[in-house]
DNA sequence: CTGGAGTACGCCTTCAACAG
DNA sequence: CTGTTGAAGGCGTACTCCAG
Protein backbone atom coordinates (compact mmCIF):
# COMPACT_ATOMS: atom_id res chain seq x y z
CA UNK A 1 0.00 0.00 0.00
CA UNK A 2 1.41 3.11 -0.64
CA UNK A 3 0.94 6.80 -0.17
CA UNK A 4 -0.15 9.93 -2.39
CA UNK A 5 1.07 13.38 -1.86
CA UNK A 6 -0.76 15.16 0.10
CA UNK A 7 -0.75 19.58 -0.12
CA UNK A 8 -1.29 19.96 3.40
CA UNK A 9 -2.10 18.50 6.58
CA UNK A 10 -5.77 17.16 7.33
CA UNK A 11 -7.37 18.27 10.34
CA UNK A 12 -10.16 17.06 12.19
CA UNK A 13 -10.32 13.17 13.84
CA UNK A 14 -9.64 10.26 12.21
CA UNK A 15 -6.48 10.38 11.16
CA UNK A 16 -3.40 9.65 12.88
CA UNK A 17 0.57 10.90 11.76
CA UNK A 18 4.14 9.22 11.84
CA UNK A 19 7.51 9.81 9.99
CA UNK A 20 8.63 9.03 7.09
CA UNK A 21 11.09 6.64 7.98
CA UNK A 22 14.47 6.78 5.71
CA UNK A 23 15.69 3.92 4.36
CA UNK A 24 13.70 0.75 2.40
CA UNK A 25 10.30 -0.65 2.72
CA UNK A 26 9.47 -3.81 2.98
CA UNK A 27 7.24 -6.22 3.43
CA UNK A 28 8.72 -8.95 5.60
CA UNK A 29 7.47 -12.34 6.10
CA UNK A 30 8.20 -14.14 9.47
CA UNK A 31 7.93 -17.66 10.36
CA UNK A 32 10.42 -19.67 13.38
CA UNK A 33 12.25 -21.25 10.47
CA UNK A 34 12.55 -18.38 8.11
CA UNK A 35 12.21 -15.00 7.69
CA UNK A 36 11.95 -13.03 3.88
CA UNK A 37 12.20 -8.94 3.29
CA UNK A 38 10.74 -8.21 0.09
CA UNK A 39 11.15 -4.80 -1.45
CA UNK A 40 8.88 -3.29 -3.59
CA UNK A 41 10.13 -5.01 -6.67
CA UNK A 42 9.83 -8.28 -4.62
CA UNK A 43 13.77 -9.13 -4.47
CA UNK A 44 14.69 -10.45 -1.42
CA UNK A 45 16.87 -8.56 0.70
CA UNK A 46 17.09 -11.17 4.04
CA UNK A 47 20.49 -11.71 3.06
CA UNK A 48 21.57 -8.17 3.14
CA UNK A 49 20.22 -7.72 6.48
CA UNK A 50 20.62 -11.34 8.27
CA UNK A 51 20.07 -9.08 12.29
CA UNK A 52 16.95 -8.23 11.08
CA UNK A 53 16.14 -11.95 9.89
CA UNK A 54 17.11 -13.78 12.71
CA UNK A 55 14.94 -11.28 14.80
CA UNK A 56 12.09 -11.57 12.43
CA UNK A 57 12.63 -15.57 13.01
CA UNK A 58 12.69 -15.36 17.40
CA UNK A 59 9.88 -12.98 17.09
CA UNK A 60 7.83 -16.06 15.13
CA UNK A 61 9.23 -18.61 17.21
CA UNK A 62 8.17 -16.72 20.49
CA UNK A 63 4.39 -16.07 19.22
CA UNK A 64 4.17 -18.93 17.73
CA UNK A 65 2.74 -18.31 14.66
CA UNK A 66 4.31 -16.82 11.58
CA UNK A 67 3.71 -13.29 10.93
CA UNK A 68 3.37 -10.35 8.04
CA UNK A 69 4.39 -7.07 8.68
CA UNK A 70 4.85 -3.49 7.07
CA UNK A 71 7.58 -1.63 7.47
CA UNK A 72 11.38 0.20 6.86
CA UNK A 73 14.59 -0.85 7.10
CA UNK A 74 16.57 2.01 8.37
CA UNK A 75 19.96 2.23 9.48
CA UNK A 76 20.83 2.71 12.92
CA UNK A 77 23.15 5.69 14.31
CA UNK A 78 23.71 5.15 18.26
CA UNK A 79 20.50 3.24 18.52
CA UNK A 80 18.50 5.39 16.13
CA UNK A 81 17.10 5.26 12.68
CA UNK A 82 19.75 7.22 10.28
CA UNK A 83 19.90 8.60 7.02
CA UNK A 84 19.20 6.79 4.01
CA UNK A 85 23.08 6.68 2.45
CA UNK A 86 23.83 5.03 5.35
CA UNK A 87 22.23 1.71 3.96
CA UNK A 88 23.32 2.44 0.60
CA UNK A 89 26.30 0.85 1.09
CA UNK A 90 24.86 -2.37 2.21
CA UNK A 91 22.04 -2.35 -0.24
CA UNK A 92 23.55 -4.73 -2.87
CA UNK A 93 26.31 -6.59 -1.06
CA UNK A 94 25.98 -10.26 -1.15
CA UNK A 95 29.52 -11.98 0.28
CA UNK A 96 28.19 -13.58 3.49
CA UNK A 97 31.85 -12.41 4.98
CA UNK A 98 31.18 -8.62 4.05
CA UNK A 99 27.44 -8.93 5.04
CA UNK A 100 28.27 -10.04 8.21
CA UNK A 101 31.45 -7.39 8.76
CA UNK A 102 28.05 -4.62 8.15
CA UNK A 103 25.80 -6.19 10.34
CA UNK A 104 28.13 -5.45 12.96
CA UNK A 105 29.59 -2.10 11.73
CA UNK A 106 26.60 -0.52 10.03
CA UNK A 107 23.86 -2.23 11.95
CA UNK A 108 20.12 -1.36 10.89
CA UNK A 109 16.51 -2.39 12.28
CA UNK A 110 13.07 -3.36 10.93
CA UNK A 111 10.89 0.23 12.16
CA UNK A 112 7.21 -1.80 11.26
CA UNK A 113 4.12 0.38 11.18
CA UNK A 114 1.45 -2.54 9.94
CA UNK A 115 0.47 -5.94 10.49
CA UNK A 116 -1.22 -7.30 7.94
CA UNK A 117 -1.37 -11.09 8.48
CA UNK A 118 -1.15 -12.66 12.50
CA UNK A 119 -1.06 -16.57 12.48
CA UNK A 120 -4.00 -17.74 10.06
CA UNK A 121 -5.53 -14.70 10.05
CA UNK A 122 -5.62 -11.71 7.34
CA UNK A 123 -5.79 -8.31 8.82
CA UNK A 124 -5.85 -6.55 5.81
CA UNK A 125 -9.54 -5.94 5.72
CA UNK A 126 -9.59 -4.63 9.12
CA UNK A 127 -9.44 -0.91 9.60
CA UNK A 128 -5.96 0.79 10.60
CA UNK A 129 -6.35 1.09 14.33
CA UNK A 130 -7.56 -2.47 14.68
CA UNK A 131 -3.93 -3.44 13.21
CA UNK A 132 -2.24 -1.21 15.23
CA UNK A 133 -2.97 -2.55 17.92
CA UNK A 134 -2.21 -6.34 16.95
CA UNK A 135 0.65 -4.97 15.96
CA UNK A 136 1.67 -3.09 19.18
CA UNK A 137 0.81 -6.55 20.85
CA UNK A 138 2.83 -8.89 18.34
CA UNK A 139 5.78 -6.53 19.30
CA UNK A 140 5.14 -5.75 22.89
CA UNK A 141 7.60 -3.92 24.70
CA UNK A 142 10.83 -4.90 22.75
CA UNK A 143 9.89 -3.16 19.82
CA UNK A 144 8.82 0.24 21.67
CA UNK A 145 11.88 1.67 22.51
CA UNK A 146 15.03 -0.69 23.34
CA UNK A 147 17.50 0.76 21.38
CA UNK A 148 19.87 -2.47 20.83
CA UNK A 149 16.57 -3.73 19.12
CA UNK A 150 16.41 -4.96 15.11
CA UNK A 151 12.67 -4.53 15.19
CA UNK A 152 10.87 -1.26 16.17
CA UNK A 153 7.54 -0.58 16.50
CA UNK A 154 7.13 3.20 14.10
CA UNK A 155 5.57 5.84 16.13
CA UNK A 156 2.37 7.47 15.68
CA UNK A 157 0.33 10.09 16.81
CA UNK A 158 -2.75 12.26 16.95
CA UNK A 159 -1.30 15.45 16.42
CA UNK A 160 0.09 16.10 12.84
CA UNK A 161 0.79 19.59 13.18
CA UNK A 162 3.23 18.80 16.13
CA UNK A 163 4.56 15.91 14.00
CA UNK A 164 5.52 18.56 11.16
CA UNK A 165 7.06 20.53 13.09
CA UNK A 166 9.34 18.18 15.29
CA UNK A 167 9.85 16.96 11.29
CA UNK A 168 11.23 20.31 10.03
CA UNK A 169 13.57 20.62 12.86
CA UNK A 170 15.14 17.50 12.82
CA UNK A 171 15.57 17.59 8.70
CA UNK A 172 13.27 14.71 8.16
CA UNK A 173 12.22 14.16 4.94
CA UNK A 174 8.56 14.13 6.01
CA UNK A 175 5.30 13.06 7.38
CA UNK A 176 2.54 10.49 6.37
CA UNK A 177 -0.87 10.61 7.47
CA UNK A 178 -3.36 7.94 8.32
CA UNK A 179 -7.02 7.43 8.10
CA UNK A 180 -7.96 5.41 11.41
CA UNK A 181 -10.26 3.37 9.63
CA UNK A 182 -8.94 2.45 6.60
CA UNK A 183 -8.00 -0.73 5.60
CA UNK A 184 -5.31 -2.53 3.34
CA UNK A 185 -5.00 -2.56 0.00
CA UNK A 186 -1.79 -4.39 -1.37
CA UNK A 187 -0.29 -2.48 -4.41
CA UNK A 188 -2.17 0.26 -4.01
CA UNK A 189 -1.45 4.28 -3.77
CA UNK A 190 -4.19 5.56 -2.03
CA UNK A 191 -5.81 8.92 -0.72
CA UNK A 192 -6.10 7.03 2.64
CA UNK A 193 -2.38 7.68 3.13
CA UNK A 194 -0.94 10.95 2.82
CA UNK A 195 2.70 11.99 2.20
CA UNK A 196 3.33 15.23 3.22
CA UNK A 197 7.14 16.58 2.92
CA UNK A 198 9.09 18.63 4.44
CA UNK A 199 10.91 20.41 1.33
CA UNK A 200 13.79 22.66 1.00
CA UNK A 201 14.45 24.98 -1.77
CA UNK A 202 16.94 27.60 -2.16
CA UNK A 203 18.68 29.45 -5.32
CA UNK A 204 21.20 27.62 -7.46
CA UNK A 205 23.40 29.46 -10.38
CA UNK A 206 23.45 27.33 -13.39
CA UNK A 207 27.18 26.47 -14.49
CA UNK A 208 26.36 24.19 -17.82
CA UNK A 209 23.68 21.50 -19.07
CA UNK A 210 23.59 18.01 -20.24
CA UNK A 211 23.12 16.68 -23.64
CA UNK A 212 19.45 15.24 -23.67
CA UNK A 213 19.71 11.27 -23.63
CA UNK A 214 16.20 9.81 -25.23
CA UNK A 215 13.65 11.39 -26.86
CA UNK A 216 13.91 14.75 -24.76
CA UNK A 217 14.55 17.73 -26.27
CA UNK A 218 16.90 20.95 -25.78
CA UNK A 219 18.67 19.49 -22.56
CA UNK A 220 18.90 16.68 -19.90
CA UNK A 221 19.70 18.30 -16.94
CA UNK A 222 21.30 21.33 -15.57
CA UNK A 223 24.39 21.85 -13.50
CA UNK A 224 23.92 23.60 -10.51
CA UNK A 225 26.37 25.54 -7.96
CA UNK A 226 27.07 28.59 -5.59
CA UNK A 227 29.63 30.51 -4.62
CA UNK A 228 31.27 29.94 -1.16
CA UNK A 229 32.84 32.90 1.53
CA UNK A 230 36.19 32.62 -0.76
CA UNK A 231 33.79 33.45 -4.28
CA UNK A 232 34.74 29.75 -5.85
CA UNK A 233 32.13 28.49 -7.73
CA UNK A 234 31.13 25.08 -6.06
CA UNK A 235 29.11 22.46 -7.73
CA UNK A 236 25.90 20.93 -5.90
CA UNK A 237 24.33 18.52 -8.28
CA UNK A 238 22.51 18.37 -11.67
CA UNK A 239 18.60 18.31 -11.81
CA UNK A 240 16.79 17.27 -14.86
CA UNK A 241 13.35 17.04 -12.82
CA UNK A 242 10.51 19.62 -12.73
CA UNK A 243 10.66 20.73 -16.33
CA UNK A 244 8.09 20.95 -18.67
CA UNK A 245 8.38 20.75 -22.16
CA UNK A 246 7.94 24.65 -22.67
CA UNK A 247 9.99 25.36 -19.68
CA UNK A 248 13.05 22.83 -21.48
CA UNK A 249 12.92 25.08 -24.34
CA UNK A 250 12.52 28.37 -22.48
CA UNK A 251 15.63 27.30 -20.50
CA UNK A 252 17.86 26.26 -23.58
CA UNK A 253 17.31 29.65 -24.98
CA UNK A 254 18.37 31.47 -21.65
CA UNK A 255 21.34 29.54 -22.13
CA UNK A 256 22.91 28.98 -25.23
CA UNK A 257 23.80 32.76 -25.66
CA UNK A 258 26.17 31.75 -22.57
CA UNK A 259 28.16 29.22 -23.82
CA UNK A 260 32.00 28.99 -23.19
CA UNK A 261 34.79 26.61 -23.56
CA UNK A 262 35.66 25.39 -20.21
CA UNK A 263 33.99 24.33 -16.94
CA UNK A 264 33.01 27.10 -14.69
CA UNK A 265 33.64 24.86 -11.11
CA UNK A 266 36.11 24.42 -9.12
CA UNK A 267 35.89 20.62 -9.22
CA UNK A 268 35.56 18.47 -11.73
CA UNK A 269 32.62 16.63 -12.44
CA UNK A 270 30.85 13.55 -14.01
CA UNK A 271 27.80 13.52 -15.74
CA UNK A 272 25.99 10.53 -17.39
CA UNK A 273 25.79 12.77 -20.57
CA UNK A 274 27.88 14.89 -22.60
CA UNK A 275 28.36 18.41 -20.54
CA UNK A 276 27.93 22.07 -22.32
CA UNK A 277 29.34 25.15 -20.16
CA UNK A 278 27.92 28.77 -19.90
CA UNK A 279 29.10 31.74 -17.86
CA UNK A 280 26.97 30.76 -14.36
CA UNK A 281 24.63 34.20 -14.64
CA UNK A 282 21.17 32.08 -14.81
CA UNK A 283 19.83 31.70 -11.47
CA UNK A 284 17.16 29.54 -10.69
CA UNK A 285 14.78 28.18 -7.85
CA UNK A 286 15.55 24.48 -6.90
CA UNK A 287 13.52 22.70 -4.32
CA UNK A 288 14.97 19.56 -2.85
CA UNK A 289 15.10 16.65 0.38
CA UNK A 290 18.42 17.19 1.48
CA UNK A 291 22.29 17.74 1.14
CA UNK A 292 24.19 14.44 0.74
CA UNK A 293 27.45 14.05 3.35
CA UNK A 294 28.98 14.53 -0.39
CA UNK A 295 27.71 18.22 -1.15
CA UNK A 296 25.26 16.89 -3.37
CA UNK A 297 21.43 17.91 -3.65
CA UNK A 298 19.15 14.88 -3.47
CA UNK A 299 16.23 14.75 -5.44
CA UNK A 300 16.49 18.26 -6.80
CA UNK A 301 13.24 19.18 -8.76
CA UNK A 302 13.90 22.56 -11.21
CA UNK A 303 10.70 25.28 -10.01
CA UNK A 304 11.80 28.23 -11.48
CA UNK A 305 14.25 31.17 -12.91
CA UNK A 306 14.78 34.02 -10.36
CA UNK A 307 15.66 37.27 -12.51
CA UNK A 308 15.84 39.23 -9.36
CA UNK A 309 18.83 38.09 -7.80
CA UNK A 310 22.42 38.58 -9.02
CA UNK A 311 24.38 35.33 -9.82
CA UNK A 312 27.34 36.38 -6.99
CA UNK A 313 25.57 36.29 -3.88
CA UNK A 314 24.00 32.83 -4.83
CA UNK A 315 25.34 30.99 -1.56
CA UNK A 316 24.23 27.45 0.01
CA UNK A 317 21.34 28.27 2.83
CA UNK A 318 21.92 26.99 6.18
CA UNK A 319 19.78 24.00 7.04
CA UNK A 320 17.81 23.02 10.48
CA UNK A 321 18.82 20.32 11.40
CA UNK A 322 19.02 19.35 15.36
CA UNK A 323 18.99 15.46 14.67
CA UNK A 324 18.51 12.55 12.67
CA UNK A 325 15.31 11.12 11.10
C1' DC B 1 42.73 3.94 -10.91
C1' DT B 2 38.95 5.03 -14.04
C1' DG B 3 34.89 4.60 -16.76
C1' DG B 4 30.76 2.22 -18.13
C1' DA B 5 26.97 -0.90 -17.14
C1' DG B 6 23.63 -2.44 -14.04
C1' DT B 7 20.59 -1.99 -9.88
C1' DA B 8 18.42 0.18 -6.08
C1' DC B 9 15.82 3.98 -4.26
C1' DG B 10 12.30 8.02 -5.74
C1' DC B 11 10.59 12.41 -8.10
C1' DC B 12 8.02 14.79 -11.88
C1' DT B 13 5.58 15.10 -16.40
C1' DT B 14 2.87 13.24 -19.86
C1' DC B 15 -0.68 10.59 -21.64
C1' DA B 16 -4.25 7.27 -21.97
C1' DA B 17 -7.98 4.99 -19.66
C1' DC B 18 -11.70 5.38 -16.75
C1' DA B 19 -15.50 7.07 -13.70
C1' DG B 20 -18.97 10.29 -12.46
C1' DC C 1 -17.30 16.79 -20.56
C1' DT C 2 -14.13 16.92 -16.70
C1' DG C 3 -11.47 15.28 -13.13
C1' DT C 4 -8.81 11.36 -11.27
C1' DT C 5 -5.62 7.69 -11.56
C1' DG C 6 -2.04 4.61 -13.05
C1' DA C 7 1.70 3.45 -16.08
C1' DA C 8 5.52 4.80 -18.74
C1' DG C 9 9.35 7.66 -19.69
C1' DG C 10 13.01 10.66 -18.30
C1' DC C 11 15.58 12.56 -14.75
C1' DG C 12 18.57 12.27 -10.06
C1' DT C 13 22.29 9.99 -6.38
C1' DA C 14 24.83 6.15 -4.80
C1' DC C 15 26.51 1.84 -4.86
C1' DT C 16 28.90 -2.64 -6.91
C1' DC C 17 31.10 -5.09 -10.44
C1' DC C 18 34.09 -5.63 -14.20
C1' DA C 19 37.25 -4.52 -17.97
C1' DG C 20 41.24 -2.12 -19.43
Amino acid sequence: MYASTGATLPTGPGWTFEPKYDGIRVIAVATAGEARLFTRNGNDKSRQFPEIAAALRALAARAGRSLVLDGEVVALDAGEPARFQALQSRMHVEDPRAVALHATQAPSALVAFDLLLDGDEPLIARPWRERRTRLERVLGRRGRGGKGGRLRLGHTEADGAALLARARDAGWEGILAKRTDATYAPGVRTRHWLKLKVEQRQEFVVGGYTEPRESRKHLGALLLGYYDRDGRFVYAGHTGGGFTHAGLADMARRLRPLARATSPFTEAIKTNAPAHWVRPEVVVEVKFSEWTADGRLRQPIFVGVRDDKPARDVRREPVARSGAA
